[in-house]
RNA sequence: UCCUCCAUAGCUCAGUUGGUUAGAGCAUCUGACUGUUAAUCAGAGGGUCCUAAGUUCGAGUCUUAGUGGGGGAGCCA
């Protein structure tokens, strides 16, 4: 039978009404109200159940995390908290949810530490939390096909499994369908990789980067969103082994055209869910007004969630140069007070969490674009600059996040490209179809990679990665 | 991978220099009440004190190792 969902009734004009509508038992409070959540929407619709004139033993059955159907009239609320409710006629139970199971859940109805929630992350999508980040999610990735596509770009799928080593971009998982406990060796005793199956050793990939540019010269403009991997041990709350990536790459396009693209890109997505995720995010902007009711003053968030996105939509991102960079933190109180843990004394020293920290949260309060950083703290297919030390790089910082964007004008010219991977001992042959793309008709080309999880940690203003994808991969865990 | 803190009822936590029968609030169940919004009142049930080994007459408490988690760092997106 057709019914209708919660988000439409909750918006419905037509009182007297009927509607049938199925969901989930969010609380039953005084044998009287249900709320019913569908996941439609973060708000729930009040069904009110006339007790006395109702089966004592369906009365019992209406429990918290319950699927139902009701089926009633559409009036206006009595009481104060909700616009409209449905008069309950007749009420299905379509899955039973004992209470005493219930219990041993997270869909006991209280409040929960996000770590508890995670240990149950097939059940956490239905607290209000998750449903309003996991919402936030799939819109921000609808935002950004349309933001794409809007733009003339094509979405290449650049492949999962990659027999490139050379990507350079971490830690790889191996692929392989070889028998493990018995696999073939070479006269030497290693493995005979020829005979697995791609007759060669394969990972996934940890970049699309490097097949993305071999599309962009020939579409144009592309970008890839996918699924990326990474075998590092790292243990943060910003760092997954499996979590996607958006790599955009664009022909005849500078390191200038490039930031342009990654600021009008994020300030379009982020201005996407402001004007189409109201309840989501004033939901999860009460959380963290609440979460900050329990810290001291000085660690309390200066903006309420949507006031920070607008911020970001509203306000160029500052963009400095490395060397600026250098200077600014060269003379910053921190650093002569030596409250740096890694102070800065020359040029070329890699930058510090504590020194992005100090530029983005401190020194310009706003999104900073860093770029022109030096060459051997960089990847080598990045554009080497006129002063043969400084490479066309750029990195977006966001406040609390850290790298959200990480890119950089290609290096298109042939010999220079070379001679950096032969100082790296980057074999050509691994990277010849690479190479290919430079001696015919090589182009000014750039590209960038933004983290999609820290994106969605930024809108949603959570602060684990693992608690902004269903299933998150890290050292140690994959269960479900 | 490194530093640091943590693991006791379904949840949040208390548990004295190592000592008899392991405690509270919430949740759950039973009953009462019924236009509620984290409903209210009364009663009841609920424990492999993370795992393994060790010290001891005796370990929730001390030691070692492991597992998981939080915060910070590195690697990066």
């Amino acid at each position: 039978m057709k019914h209708s969902y919660v988000a439409e009734v909750l918006a419905s004009q037509d009182i007297h009404q009927e509607f049938t509508v199925k969901g989930w038992v969010r609380s039953f409070r005084a044998n009287q109200f249900i709320a019913l959540n569908d996941g439609s929407t973060i708000n729930n619709l009040q069904c009110v159940v006339d007790y006395e004139n109702t089966d004592p033993e369906l009365l019992k059955r209406i429990t918290v995390g319950a699927a139902i159907a009701v089926t009633g009239i559409l009036e206006e609320s009595q009481g104060k908290g909700q616009r409209v409710e449905i008069k309950a006629q007749t009420i299905v139970i379509e899955g039973d949810a004992h209470p005493e199971e219930v219990k041993l859940t997270i869909l006991s109805p209280k409040r929960h530490s996000l770590e508890k929630l995670r240990e149950q992350s097939h059940l956490r999508v239905r607290t209000n939390t998750f449903g309003a980040v996991m919402r936030l999610r799939s819109k921000l990735s609808f935002a950004i096909h349309q933001y794409f596509n809007e733009r003339g770009f094509y979405q290449a799928h650049t492949p999962i499994i990659t027999g490139s080593d050379a990507e350079g971009a971490g830690e790889m998982f191996k692929i392989t369908a070889l028998d493990l406990e018995n696999p073939p060796k070479n006269e030497d005793g290693s493995i005979n990789y020829k005979e697995d199956f791609f007759g060669k050793e394969t990972n996934l990939t940890v970049s699309g980067q490097l097949e993305a540019e071999t599309y962009a010269l020939g579409l144009g403009k592309v970008y890839t969103f996918g699924p990326t991997f990474r075998a590092e041990n790292s243990n943060t709350s910003r760092h997954l082994a499996e979590f996607w990536m958006i790599e955009p790459e664009v022909a005849f396009c500078d390191l200038d055209g490039n930031m342009d693209l990654a600021e009008d890109f994020i300030k379009y997505v982020v201005n996407y869910v402001l004007t189409h995720c109201q309840d989501d995010l004033a939901f999860l902007e009460n959380r963290l007004v609440q979460e900050d009711k329990s810290k001291p003053q000085a660690e309390r968030a200066s903006m309420l969630l949507r006031e920070k996105l607008q911020f970001v939509v509203d306000n160029n991102f500052k963009r400095v140069s490395y060397t600026e960079a250098i200077d600014i933190l060269r003379n910053s109180k921190p650093n002569k007070k030596k409250k740096f843990k890694f102070p800065i004394n020359a040029w070329g020293a890699d930058l510090q969490s504590e020194h992005e920290r100090f530029l983005v949260e401190k020194h310009f309060e706003c999104p900073v674009i860093l770029f022109d950083y030096p060459a051997n703290i960089k990847a080598f297919y990045m554009r080497l600059n006129e002063d043969g030390k400084t490479v066309r790089a750029m990195d977006i910082l966001f406040p609390g996040i850290g790298e959200i964007v990480g890119g950089s004008q290609r290096e298109e010219r042939l010999d220079v490209l070379k001679e950096k991977m032969a100082a790296l001992d980057i074999p050509e042959e691994e990277l010849h179809w690479y190479l290919d793309t430079r001696r015919f008709g090589t182009c000014t080309h750039s590209g960038f990679g933004l983290g999609f999880e820290r994106l969605v940690l930024f809108v949603t203003g959570m602060t684990n990665i693992r608690d902004v994808i269903p299933y998150p991969r890290t050292p140690g865990n994959a269960d479900i």
